[in-house]
DNA sequence: TAGGCCATCTGGTCCT
DNA sequence: AGGACCAGATGGCCTA
């Protein structure tokens, strides 16, 4: 949809140099708009990447749409939650229960390992989920 | 070919 | 006034 033009710009006649004036500020000024909404999404999609990253796959080899990321994410946030929640429940320290649960994926019985690397340790926690479109379960 | 997903354009609204 | 954000419209691409 092009900005409206001049009634001159229509009819192909004289323009009146001011009201050009005004249509080509007009047309700038979307153009201008229309680039910064270009890098606005851009932005929110490097977000989307960033978020499919770090998002259980579910050994899918299509990429999730932002719908199924969202979906995904609002799961994993809330698996992750239980999983902190469950190990404020064991007597053993919260780094001896991770580890416990480290160990208890290693095995093959596994097919979704999924790995979490901390920003500021220089270590991975595995969990292991299962994805049922809107909901998926921490396997223990 | 229909439906899903996406990028882009656009006008409106709100905020600084 | 200009920028950020939002939602609707539109057209392109891909897949079943």
């Amino acid at each position: 949809m092009k900005p409206c033009t001049p009634t001159c710009v229509d009819m192909g006649s004289e323009c009146d140099p001011r009201d050009l004036e005004k249509f080509q500020t007009v047309v700038r000024k979307r153009v201008a708009a229309n680039a910064r909404e270009r890098k606005r999404m851009q932005g929110l999609n490097t977000a989307f990447d960033q978020l499919r990253k770090v998002v259980p796959q579910w050994g899918q080899d299509k990429k999730l749409s932002k719908y199924e990321t969202l979906q995904m994410a609002l799961s994993y946030i809330m698996a992750l939650n239980r999983i902190l929640n469950d190990s404020r429940k064991n007597s053993a320290s919260h780094r001896q229960w991770l580890d416990l649960q480290y160990d208890s994926l290693q095995s093959e019985s596994y097919p979704c390992i999924v790995t979490y690397s901390s920003p500021n340790e220089n270590e991975c926690m595995y969990t292991s989920f299962s994805y049922h479109h809107e909901d998926f379960q921490v396997l223990t």
